[in-house]
DNA sequence: AATGAATGAGTGTTCATTCAT
DNA sequence: GATGAATGAACACTCATTCAT
């Protein structure tokens, strides 16, 4: 080390903190591309550091280790889908129109992260089918519970106000999230099927025309 | 002597060949045991071996190496998806109840597959999505464009012939593929939520009433 | 086995020790041109018993193991090679006559040899020197020690009789069995740059040239 | 900071460049030793990290794999040969001493490697006689012909100045180099039959006198 | 803090040898 | 005797992780 890089660090260090939590940010972004391009199990350490344009042992002064980035990764993921949801659903009462904003939600995320890592979805669905006995931070199963009861409830919600007709409403929650998990995995293996929000707007009228209460 | 030796070698030939391929088998479904239990990339020959209760070498007689073996499982899946479906629409005419005969199809395979190795099926999308630039036996995009032509036929039959209500056909036939993809994915995650045929009946009758023609 | 190849087998019945032998031979010549193309450490017993039209276990019959077979192939080549020479040095009593006679005999055991499996001297050459510490078949020191000494006497009859000027019989003998075996390597590599007979004729010359006594 | 990172970093390369050269060469000494003890089919990768003192998986960062190391040991053979000999040669230039100088230096480099890698020589021309019909970096028959070539010119160098006898020089030159090969190759198997450079001698005077012009 | 050289546990694959038929 | 299916010891090579600088 010279004296160079020493003035170099004085210049960063008085906002440190920030510094280390962006630094990990843009580790993880890195991490998660090449998750995606490769698969998780085909990524090496080097790929990710090469990524981040870092040397390999950085990467273990912002994470534990591979699955402690693939863990924070998969948070990351999740974050995000829930602020965009939450967002999406913010001041919208019409039950119908929640499941419109729920359909949208899920688009954007999709389509946000899909130059680069949408593929990185398969393996969370991997890591969170194969762990499914043991408590990890890829809780599938809560997960999906969590998703389904939020939909059922608004499903309830509508039934209740009569504006949805009266339909099972765990069992329809379940195919709702499984035509959006679906449409993903499809338009993962070929962005060119159709256009991601066409077919979600397709998917949404089919719902919405599906459950509206006949007049 | 030579000609005498080929006579018997023929006379061997046939039965051991029968044994070697029903051994073939028994590997191969071992294999695709333990592939679902721990993914392909976690799986270790070693396991592979003990659980068909083989030698580790012996696996090599049968198969070339790790990968030929996860590729002829994939075959081994569609080549059963494709018998039972096709043995479901056979003499079915009715294309609202083509529909419901394709759904059961899906389900079936699903179920038959369930108690060791439907986990699997999470591998095969993740090779079929990493590997969609290339040629290879996991061609995905063949395969949705397949399901989604063959689904799509029905849909347009259907409509022509005065049953279905107009509808994008290709949209639709995405959109009821990527449904029972996603049902089987939370299915696999927990197989308690639903009874899969209880949500594939939900799913029969959500499409179908939603496809038929308002009369 | 059926009854046709049990008449096969009592047809060989009779003959069954020279049998026995004859077979032995034709593996053993199998296996020195696999070793010879492919060299012993890249030969594998199944090419070896491909190259015999036999089957793999079968070897095992007729050899302990790998490394019977190959040492059984060095005394093959010896036992050729004493013959060869031993054949050549019959009736010859002129000391420069044997030199030429011993030259012309590894010419002939090389040549005899060349179509198939000249290469195994290579083989030969690498066992031996490793071993030079055991005692083993290969025992190479001892081989070298008893042609130098052959060759030595040759010379020093020549000497006594005055025929041969006066050298250091044991390094000249070393130099002719040097130059042979360099010879045969460089037609190993490339037989092509000269041929083999046409070098030894040179060698021949130069040596006896260079050992007759000046008149 | 990109700019003074640049100059930092190669302030850091030329030390750690040599460095990793040296250590290159360490390993590659090491291997060589082990190649000539247990000849290079039997060599484990662990018997050369043994040798060399560091990890097994180190070796990898210096050479690509075991085949890498061995073509590297053979150029690394080459050149040291190559440079005794242009060394030997420099400033000679009577065609008689050419000779002389050439055998002196043959005789140099084997006794330089002799204590710990000359029995790789083995392992080179067994190399060099297997894939002669490959372009590798073995190519014995390239190497022979450089070596012939080099050999049959000082030879009608010779001649042309009247100071040796007319001889077939490639034939002439062969011989030369077949009894510099076998003289090595006996002394390899026993380091007590002659003192090399005793039987250098022996070998000088003997193709001196040979090839001298009778006056 | 940043690095990348070093490491060795771990794994896919090979192949000599065995042995039931 | 003849066979080739079965085997597991052995080995080249990989890569996540460590740690001296």
């Amino acid at each position: 080390m010279t004296e160079l890089s020493v003035i170099i660090k004085l210049n960063h260090m008085s906002p440190k903190l920030i510094d280390k939590e962006v630094k990990k940010q843009e580790i993880l972004i890195a991490a998660m591309k090449v998750f995606a391009r490769k698969g998780v199990a085909n990524t090496k350490m080097a790929d990710v550091a090469e990524e981040a344009g870092i040397g390999k042992g950085t990467i273990y002064e912002y994470f534990k280790n591979k699955d402690d980035i693939f863990a924070e990764a998969f948070q990351h993921f999740m974050e995000q889908m829930d602020a965009v949801i939450a967002k999406r659903l913010f001041k919208i009462y019409d039950p119908i129109e929640k499941i419109a904003a729920l359909i949208a939600g899920w688009i954007e995320v999709i389509q946000n992260n899909s130059t680069d890592f949408i593929e990185i979805l398969i393996d969370f669905w991997a890591e969170g089918v194969r762990y499914k006995h043991q408590v990890t931070v890829f809780d599938m199963k809560k997960l999906y519970d969590e998703y389904r009861k939020m939909v059922a409830e608004i499903l309830e919600e509508g039934i209740a106000k009569g504006k949805i007709r009266p339909v099972n409403t765990t069992l329809t929650a379940s195919i709702l999230i499984a035509a959006l998990d679906g449409l993903a995995l499809q338009w993962i293996v070929d962005h060119n099927v159709f256009q991601f929000n066409e077919a979600a707007d397709a998917l949404t009228k089919f719902f919405i025309e599906g459950l509206k209460k006949d007049i």
